[in-house]
RNA sequence: GGUCGCGUAGCUCAGCUGGAUAGAGCAUCUGCCUUCUAAGCAGACGGUCACAGGUUCGAAUCCUGUCGCGAUCACCA
């Protein structure tokens, strides 16, 4: 509608206002509730034109409009503001035209793109936290926005399997592990335990190890004893001592000896064990590399069992064993071209200091790969693998920014035309209420244990509520489920994935107010509803009032919607719409009774009014990647 | 120090391609269950949109600067 008044407007331009006018003249936006209309047009563009005031510029427009376009009704103008009333038949025909239409809102045909879509990355030494939460179930409602717009979508990860990091779980679990009398350290098997939490105990166990051995080299140290040492490292360390002992504050102390023992890790053989570890694997020792796997592919089972709880999964895996030597051509390549130049030590460099960036290392003077070397490897990969592919979305933490600004702009320089499309789905880290997260002290909140205490929580305020009956377990422990999984998803996608925010386990379990349960109640309400009527054959005359109309007009923004949150790649777009959609009916619904209306051709309004809030609560809901229940 | 992001009600967040009196939820208080699910609805209270300039008929929104918070600036990944 709002097209067609612009294209009426910039048709006629001349003969209104005596001149051409360009489209961004023609401004609409929404009437204000306290307002009558239905669609506002802004005047104030046009007074400088027509060189008359604000309320006669509206006046002649909603003249003109109301002779030409049948659909008008009335008009109305406050200031510069023209407020259209369009007629209830224009209503009922959009209410008609999505509800015949099954997947309303969504694309129909495929839009012939293809895009990749990366997200959760993990690394393979500990369990997934809750900044995984937020980053697998942004990816996952992403590649599902992006769907809904007609695109195929490839779901893939890389996964970190192999660094230093990992030796150190597999170091600590050949050292430390308790045995069993015939000598067999414990697997997470023996004890019961899920393969990734089990590897990441045993990253924590080196980290307590490591930090014990440091200590002792402090008290050696103390002890004026700095064997090993170089004399600059001598010096420093001499200095730190002295402040140690001046110092005398009891916090301040204990920090510089933390300190100090910092630099004595490097000195443990503990961490020399480790690095030697990994030189034997990248030389693929069979013993070492067969521990290797082992130990991945414990975390792998148990990595399996959280995405399934979490309902997410991917098309391809990409394992970065297998592809940390790639992309060394391609920068050989670019060396050639004159994208990189090379310093007098081998090391090649890209220089983005004409972008307003810094030299950026893109392969070590000994020749060998780092992380952007990898990265444009894999890209590039990617796009062999997947030849259709139109460009690929990362969902990586905002800590990461420089590095994917500095990847683009590589792939662009290196003549990649698909690098345009490369987007960094940055988000914000998620912090508890008192502080940030610390993945070293085992203080972080654990994915699992999250869900499970989010999914205990609704099993007890459901049963509080009651309304189960006639439901047997099975079915009870699926609605806590939907219904505690539902909560954590939406609270953590409704929110700009740009901004860092606050999550409080106590909050994200609250069922009231914008939340996912709260959605989910509405739509288990809706086919309640549905099921205690007929459904309206179509044929059958409608009428709308007002109410009707509100909820029609939220309903016919919903395509433009899907259309920016794919553009956006925004789930929290759709949840916010969501929510007021939702809250929208609700108030209506709680003010008109439907039973008790007398009026048919009303009632029959409501009922396929509530039957497409239904349908797009659903496709919505589906597009965040959280289930809805036919009751709850 | 350079670069990037953020700053809106007591709290958590919308709104940001400039438009009318800045919106929700939570919390606090007041009403509403013999009628489609009260996990609901209606209402009250609550704001110098960090601050200062600028552009404009009009700024929470755009520009500049300042302050505060965070991230990043490794031959780490």
């Amino acid at each position: 509608m709002e097209n067609q008044i612009k294209a009426l407007i910039l048709k006629y331009s001349t003969s209104l206002f005596g001149r051409e006018i360009s489209e961004n003249q023609v401004q609409f936006q929404k009437t204000r509730k306290d307002v009558e209309g239905d669609l506002t047009l802004v005047t104030f563009p046009f007074v400088k034109i027509l060189k008359i005031s604000p309320e006669e510029s509206g006046e002649r427009i909603g003249e003109f409009l109301k002779e030409t376009l049948p659909e008008i009704d009335s008009y109305n103008v406050i200031k510069g503001f023209l407020n259209i009333v369009l007629k209830p038949s224009y209503w009922l025909e959009e209410l008609q035209n999505f509800h015949a239409n099954k997947n309303f809102g969504l694309a129909a045909n495929s839009s012939g793109e293809t895009y990749m879509v990366e997200y959760s990355s993990p690394n393979t030494n500990k369990p997934l936290h809750l900044g995984h939460l937020r980053n697998n179930f942004l990816g996952y409602s992403v590649a599902e926005i992006l769907k809904a717009n007609g695109h195929k979508v490839i779901k893939t990860q890389i996964i970190n399997d192999r660094g230093i990091h990992i030796c150190k779980s597999m170091l600590a679990w050949l050292k430390f592990a308790p045995t069993d009398a015939k000598g067999n350290r414990e697997t997470p098997a023996s004890i019961e335990m899920k393969g990734d939490h089990f590897v990441g105990k045993y990253y924590i166990e080196y980290d307590k190890q490591l930090t014990k051995e440091a200590f002792e080299i402090v008290e050696e140290w103390r002890n004026e004893d700095f064997e090993g040492c170089d004399e600059e490292q001598t010096t420093k360390l001499k200095g730190l001592f002295k402040v140690y002992g001046e110092e005398s504050d009891e916090k301040k102390k204990t920090k510089l000896y933390r300190k100090i023992a910092e630099f004595a890790k490097d000195e443990t053989t503990l961490n020399n064990e480790a690095q030697d570890m990994l030189v034997k694997w990248e030389a693929r020792d069979p013993e070492v590399y067969l521990l290797w796997s082992t130990m991945n592919g414990w975390v792998y089972q148990g990595f399996e069992a959280t995405y399934e709880r979490m309902g997410v999964d991917f098309d391809k895996l990409y394992y970065e064993s297998d592809t940390f030597l790639i992309g060394k051509d391609i920068v050989t390549e670019g060396l050639e071209k004159g994208v990189f130049f090379k310093k007098q030590d081998g090391s090649v460099w890209a220089d983005l200091t004409s972008e307003g960036l810094d030299e950026k290392l893109v392969l070590r003077g000994d020749g060998t790969a780092v992380y952007m070397t990898q990265d444009i490897g894999t890209a590039i990969d990617r796009f062999k693998d997947f030849p259709d592919l139109n460009g690929i979305v990362y969902t990586v933490g905002n800590e990461q920014d420089y590095h994917f600004q500095v990847l683009f702009l590589i792939l662009k320089k290196l003549g990649y035309k698909w690098a345009e499309n490369c987007y960094h789905l940055s988000y914000g880290m998620v912090d508890l209420p008192d502080g940030k997260m610390k993945s070293r002290e085992g203080k972080v909140v654990d994915a699992d244990d999250l869900m499970a205490e989010v999914v205990s929580i609704a099993k007890e305020s459901t049963q509080e509520r009651g309304h189960l009956e006639g439901m047997n377990e099975k079915e009870r422990e699926a609605l806590y489920e939907m219904i505690g999984m539902g909560g954590l998803k939406y609270f953590l996608l409704k929110v700009d994935p740009h901004k860092r925010m606050k999550f409080n386990p106590d909050e994200s379990i609250e069922l009231n107010g914008n939340t996912g349960p709260f959605i989910q109640y509405t739509y288990a309400r809706i086919q309640s509803l549905l099921s205690k009527f007929e459904i309206v054959n179509l044929n059958n005359q409608l009428a709308i009032n007002n109410p009707e109309k509100e909820l029609i007009k939220i309903l016919s923004e919903y395509p433009s919607i899907i259309k920016e949150a794919g553009k956006n790649y925004s789930p929290a777009l759709i949840a916010n719409y969501t929510y007021e959609l939702v809250k929208t009916f609700n108030t209506f619904y709680q003010a008109h009774s439907i039973m008790n209306e007398s009026n048919e051709a009303l009632k029959n309004a409501r009922i396929i009014l509530s039957e497409n809030v239904g349908k797009v609560i659903y496709s919505s809901m589906k597009m965040l990647g959280i289930q809805v229940p036919n009751r709850m």
